[in-house]
DNA sequence: GTTATATAGTTAGGTAGCTAACTATATATG
DNA sequence: CATATATAGTTAGCTACCTAACTATATAAC
């Protein structure tokens, strides 16, 4: 979670004039970006909460809830950007209270598979009503062509991250 | 963090027609947020580790640096959006380290006072440069036209989101 | 065919948040 | 003034993620 209530204001960015690669235009989308991003992180974690389930589990069901078959654990953590340790811990939870099975199939050993059982499927159903009226009525005064440009923003901005992200491996490396 | 690193397309709500609140494109800018959202914050958290900082000391280092005297661990976590709990943790480690410095100057006994130290102010002076453009080189591609627009999704998000809270306590009182 | 290396999954232990309960001090009320 | 209530800060214990090390199986290389 991105911990910063109080937003900088542009204000604030006057004391820091001397340091040239200051953006503060930038700066102040970047802030308040991360902190609507956070904000609803956290609206969307309560509200699962409060239907039961956490946000991990959650994502796993919805993953596997797509086609009934293939989904080793890996596979999962990939999909759901998660490790594997995580992933084996948000499958023996479900496991254990009926929403997922394990099975072998394969015949390399090594291999899991994954299954989201008819309780698993229940749950997601209870909970979608409410889950898409929530996250329309969160939306509901954005126009279409505002989605648009907020569209194509977010894609910039992966661009971004991606590069940043290549950056950050190369001084690794 | 959000974990969903696959994103569900359009094909993927065909199959959840019969839902009449559900509005795909809703969905796909709601995930696409939180998917860039979550991203970003990971950067900005990497960024930090890599300057031998956590992001909740970086925080309170920012709010300190504001001004010299008036910080109490109370003003700090609000100002923070983290728990007064969290904040003792926070000014422990940066206080450990020689980052901050507690001292007691009200007359009110249980106040305590927080004060950024000329370490602590260093430490940031030093993390800066890279730090703005790091974020400017984020933004770069931004138009300030797409600034505008999506300045104002973040705000037209953010009363959504604060309509959702006041919806969320209602239920809960 | 034995040995080295790679892969799937799990376990153990760490971190950064949280809530709830507690201590000490301050304030309001009968 | 005594007692109830509120507030500042801390402590203890929870959750959800992480990394690193481990086990078991599979594959490649000599």
């Amino acid at each position: 979670m991105f911990c910063m209530k109080d937003l900088p204001t542009r204000e604030d960015f006057k004391p820091l004039a001397g340091y040239s690669s200051l953006e503060p235009s930038s700066m102040l989308i970047f802030y308040q970006f991360l902190r609507s991003g956070s904000d609803l992180l956290t609206i969307f974690n309560d509200f699962l909460i409060s239907h039961g389930i956490s946000q991990g589990r959650f994502v796993v069901l919805l993953i596997l809830r797509r086609k009934i078959e293939g989904y080793t654990p890996s596979v999962l953590a990939d999909s759901a950007g998660v490790t594997r340790a995580t992933m084996t811990g948000l499958v023996d939870g479900l496991e254990r209270d009926g929403f997922v099975k394990r099975y072998h199939i394969d015949k390399d050993k090594r291999r899991t598979n994954v299954r989201i059982t008819s309780n698993g499927e229940d749950l997601l159903e209870k909970i979608f009503p409410d889950y898409f009226s929530t996250i329309a009525s969160l939306m509901s005064d954005i126009t279409d062509e505002e989605k648009f440009v907020i569209s194509r923003f977010l894609s910039k901005l992966d661009i971004g991250i991606l590069n940043s992200k290549s950056k950050v491996n190369r001084t690794v490396v």
